[in-house]
DNA sequence: ACGTTTGGCCCAAACGTTTGGGTAACCGCG
DNA sequence: CGCGGTTACCCAAACGTTTGGGCCAAACGT
């Protein structure tokens, strides 16, 4: 049988173990640098340290949050951590959090108002120090009553009401697309544009669609659809677009995994992406390289985007105001739009 | 300019406010039913709740750990959350979690031993009340140790060393695949069989392999090869397996995502999936169904799988002892693997 | 020689709960 | 009228820290 759970080491413990006072050792054992110094004498720092960890002492966290007032915790709230793009920004996140000595606590919200509110509540039910929110509708309601309850935060993935927030530089990236379009010839061009209460989309079709005005093309109304982030949505807002018109010579999805069932669609309608029609996807994700005819596609730093997230967040706990920031992305360009490209992976499958 | 961020409610302040003994409010609002019901007379008990939710009164869940010794925390390691499988797992983990009125801590391992060590430690340090490991390695020996140091925990996704596990019965799942591509006629065949410390990987292939042996095809040792599970792991091990021998006529990658790495280095080899050779994958992960040429895979309950480890954690908790759970698989038959409906969708493509 | 600093530590309160044990007032009952 | 039993509370300790304020003795300054 194995050890009983035995009870964990206090300071109490060591203190009376050293003859001292249990005030004495917290402040050997956690004093910043500076202060503190004339805690104990080097001897008795010593003392202490090595029974510290000789007994694997380890700060009681519901003691000191209660204490301090300070949890060292944070909350994120994301649409679907099953979403990999959210995923990596989290892993981001967390991955700062823990060498910042936060933990974090991460919720799904599907995009749906009554649950990003309840969840919301009950994260701070939890005492977190911040949050950070990946699901942020562009109506900003909720979340300039979370601001104004004092609630520190920033946005990473989507901006939203000049909130502070970390994300791609969407409207450029949008741009880069248009412009890579343009120089492949293309004069007809769709976009299914994903969620219309997402930034990300809104900006990223923004920016395609004011490059093209400024290239004489305007896109007309009907070329561009709403749908959602996923495959199933990629794929419904791709037969609408079918539907309604003649067959543009290039579609842009606002997102990879919609590219995915743009994909499908397009195969359903005998149509061979690369030659008859062009696809270009958004985010770069892992599978975009691998696809049968590779997607072309634009590389959004994801994982730094949580990182600098979290980085901003401790800036406001800090007490300093929140910048928002504009990362840059990457267009990946690949045979799904590359006239080039698609010649040459066609020659090698033929050969 | 916002709210400052006002003081929490307490039960003070609401014992205070009406007359009462701080105690005689928190037997009030937090009694279960059964005991405390002597606590306050009916209009007492109305007056509290009344005023509690009034001021929102929350409890202070670090005054409540540090008193009860219990936190309703619970940690979670998995290799990496941007792999849709464990984020969809820990989904199922959250949602139960959140029903149970547990929070849950979850933190990428990256399948790296040290790593698990570490965040083991950081994420016993925040006091949880137990832990759900998704990144088991089969030498058991670190979990073995958390086991022994009294450690409530249970594993999902991997099993191993016999601790409580609810994994996918990845065995038949194995045999069900082989039994399909037998049906379909194939002989010889080759496994992209992931990281031999998994167990999903392991078992997976065990069970392909037992079957095909018992129909008198075992299959060589050359023609099984190990890889990372991700897309450029199922690429590296498929060019592996083409360098040396013959094409096989089936290739069953233990996972979607290696799947997707094994269509692209074919797709350079200039292979058709579907009709130079048959391609199965494994969890059926939404894109699978959305592929170019849809793959055949075997669906496993992934969120169903985290919502049960949670529940079998719930009943350590509560001391009883914890079950290992295998759930059932469900071939998803597609193109990938199926001549008929390759030939339908070749149809309609030419159509 | 005597006041002042400072080094090295102790004291105690506080953070917000929970919970085992009171204790008055009241009721019913014989 | 006296007594046991409720009913409706209150009391206080405890969980493990942190932190502002002591206090005593030794070292220092003049």
């Amino acid at each position: 049988m194995g050890a009983k759970k035995a009870r964990p080491v206090t300071l109490q413990m060591i203190a009376d173990q050293l003859g001292l006072h249990v005030s004495t050792v917290s402040r050997v054992l956690h004093a910043k640098p500076g202060e503190g110094l004339r805690a104990a004498s080097s001897p008795t720092v010593e003392r202490v340290r090595r029974l510290a960890d000789e007994l694997g002492y380890q700060r009681n966290p519901h003691a000191m949050s209660l204490r301090t007032q300070r949890s060292n915790l944070i909350g994120v709230l994301v649409p679907r951590l099953s979403d990999v793009v959210l995923a990596t920004i989290y892993e981001g996140i967390e991955e700062a959090a823990a060498e910042h000595g936060l933990s974090t606590f991460v919720t799904n919200t599907r995009d749906v108002p009554e649950v990003q509110r309840a969840r919301t509540e009950m994260v701070l039910g939890r005492r977190v120090d911040g949050m950070i929110f990946g699901d942020a509708h562009s109506d900003s309601g909720f979340l300039d009553e979370v601001a104004a309850r004092g609630v520190p935060f920033v946005l990473v993935n989507r901006r939203a009401g000049g909130h502070p927030a970390v994300v791609c530089d969407d409207y450029l990236g949008g741009r880069m697309v248009a412009e890579h379009l343009l120089e492949q010839g293309h004069q007809d061009v769709a976009v299914v544009a994903g969620e219309p209460y997402a930034s990300t989309g809104v900006d990223r079709t923004g920016g395609f669609a004011d490059r093209f005005r400024e290239a004489g093309l305007p896109i007309p109304e009907h070329r561009i659809v709403h749908s959602r982030f996923d495959a199933q949505g990629g794929r419904a807002g791709t037969e609408r677009l079918l539907a309604t018109g003649p067959l543009p010579s290039a579609v842009f999805v606002v997102n990879d995994f919609g590219a995915i069932g743009t994909i499908g669609a397009l195969r359903d309608h005998g149509l061979r992406v690369g030659a008859d029609i062009a696809v270009v996807g958004f985010n770069d994700t892992p599978l975009a390289a691998e696809l049968p005819v590779p997607l072309t596609t634009v590389r959004s730093p994801m994982r730094e985007m949580g990182r600098r997230g979290l980085r901003q967040l401790v800036r406001v706990l800090a007490g300093e105001p929140g910048e928002t920031e504009l990362l840059r992305p990457e267009l990946i360009v690949r045979a799904s739009s590359d006239r080039a490209q698609y010649e040459r992976l066609m020659a090698k499958v033929a050969g």
